[in-house]
DNA sequence: ATTATATATATGAAAAAACATATATGTAAA
DNA sequence: TTTACATATATGTTTTTTCATATATATAAT
């Protein structure tokens, strides 16, 4: 990925929270996006498709549910960027990571066996 | 700087070759940015003006020219990150840096002694 | 099993907003 | 007056958002 489309894609506030709560939950789905992020359901899914588009996250479907990560076969220094990028910037999703906390009925992870 | 607003910098080329070129050759004045990017002067001035607003860049003014290098005081993990950009990224700039070393008639960087 | 309904997510199309560029003009220094 | 740089305005382009609707899976009732 050219670095323009890479940080075109981190700068825009709703990718970048996006990206930064995936990364530092390892992975989440749409709805739990929607309502930590607490904006719409196109506006997220959008803009997810697009970071997986460009090949920043990978998704894995689980029943209804679409589990976002991010794609473990960047390069380095992009991870590394993502790293310093959480780590410095705590408070940018606070307020994010608040709303996932106090979120209800969030959507089970067992990952199916022989499935 | 709020994240988002770094990531706007460095997520247009002109700005990021800028940028680039800048950290990679210490400080460049306008004239030898438009010559290494091949642009025209209020495009590269424009890009630059809003770099130093955002605290990106720093600029000084020697007789007719001015020039511009990367702001020290910007937090560490931007300096890793611009680093990491210019690493990784050789080859965005190549063309660029050959145009530069090309280029005759470079102006002279003698900074006088009390001036 | 079939039908109906609910939940989760994606996407087409249109509108709105943000961004970038070109041209023309202005300012500062030599 | 020439060279180096900055900026305003107008215009064009790209990006983002919204609304409506589509698809896919899950659950419940028959």
């Amino acid at each position: 990925m050219p670095p323009i489309q890479f940080y075109k894609c981190l700068s825009e506030e709703t990718r970048l929270r996006c990206l930064l709560l995936i990364q530092s939950e390892d992975e989440l789905c749409v709805c739990e996006l929607m309502e930590a992020l607490n904006e719409s359901q196109p506006k997220v899914s959008r803009h997810l498709a697009q970071l997986r588009n460009c090949g920043l996250l990978t998704d894995r479907r689980q029943g209804q549910w679409v589990f976002y990560s991010i794609n473990q076969a960047l390069p380095e220094w992009m991870h590394t960027v993502l790293t310093e990028t959480l780590t410095n910037n705590a408070l940018f999703i606070k307020d994010d990571k608040d709303r996932l906390k106090k979120m209800g009925d969030r959507p089970d992870r067992t990952r199916l066996c022989c499935a």
